[in-house]
DNA sequence: ATTCCTCCATACCTTAGCGTATGGAGAGGC
DNA sequence: GCCTCTCCATACGCTAAGGTATGGAGGAAT
């Protein structure tokens, strides 16, 4: 939009398609409504890439790299103990994920598309990991803390449904929803 | 297939429909892949209904019904304490969940369908005001039996979406799968 | 037996996506 | 000044869906 014509790169059909991804899920990352969106044509895009699973694929390794890999670095960044990032990482997945309504379809496509299983499946299985880490490093056995983590992670990705589709089961108030949410990690970390 | 060749009948395409719902989301609620299923020919449903969009408000009428009215029915006639429909309810829907991975794309499509997203709002609606209302029943206050509703629901939501997604970060064997029920409805009813 | 009504098959139109082929504009090197 | 290489626009073919039009088979009523 700012510059007038500047020559596409291969890096902003990524940027796009991560964004549509984010907001409409993998259904939105398609060569056409990318092109309209970045006010171009379809042979912009097969010129940077061979097919659309080929960008579906690179998009699907950034968004593990974003949803996951930086999240758990940022956290991991700071020196609390494990208790307080566990609390951190609660509060920062559950206001992202109201952000970004398209990972819902993300989950949903795993049962159609193989390369979204994968991308699933790989970044569940670190981020329960994660969890369970901190919540053993908080001082629950190793067994309970797996449990325990699965049990958070079930209430996040709930949650998240929650948000999106019935958002007036939900508290209403800041307050209770801070109840809520507060009640949860008692529960859990206990 | 038993019969040679009857005549198709509304309920058959309604039925057909709810199966496609329930096993592949509101997507393959469609026309000619129903066709497909039920060996006619579009000609045959356009008898029977205006558009695809009857069809599907009538599914998900259907839906509403038989997972959700029918459940709390089932439940609710035993004669059992409340604490007990609740364990219950929560063996039952579980075990359901997982013969029914239409319904995460169900939830999803709530995004862009404003009649998904409707039967979705009514059915979370009335399952947690249920919950909530067996907890009161077995002895939480309205509020926290509230909160515990919403807790459960949501876990119940994203434990569905793990067994689909990603059985492998869940307890593989029998006994550790119970624990973990186990665990969450111990919390969940203290 | 004829007629009529129910039910469905077929052919066709439109939309929207993926992918390909081809030609052309523009910038840099010579 | 021309050539070449990068990048993109356009036109085309293909698939699969929704929806319409039309004709026709087969049973029921008379």
């Amino acid at each position: 939009m700012s510059k007038p014509t500047r020559s596409l790169t291969r890096a902003d059909w990524l940027a796009a398609a991560l964004d549509a991804l984010l907001e409409e899920g993998p259904a939105a990352v398609a060569v056409q409504p990318l092109a309209r969106r970045l006010a171009t044509t379809k042979g912009s895009f097969y010129w940077h890439f061979a097919s659309r699973d080929e960008l579906l694929r690179e998009t699907l390794q950034r968004w593990e790299a974003v949803a996951t890999d930086d999240v758990i670095a940022a956290v991991e960044a700071s020196s609390q103990p494990a208790a307080e990032k566990a609390r951190a990482l609660f509060a920062r997945v559950t206001a992202s994920s109201a952000r970004h309504p398209g990972q819902l379809s993300l989950l949903a496509a795993a049962a159609t598309h193989p390369d979204v299983a994968a991308a699933i499946e790989r970044s569940t299985q670190r981020r329960v990991e994660y969890v369970a880490k901190l919540l053993h490093g908080a001082g629950l056995s190793p067994a309970v803390a797996r449990r325990r983590a699965i049990l958070a992670y079930a209430t996040y990705l709930g949650h998240a449904q929650l948000v999106r589709t019935s958002p007036d089961v939900l508290p209403s108030t800041q307050r209770t929803r801070r109840a809520l949410v507060d009640e949860m990690a008692a529960v859990l970390l206990v």
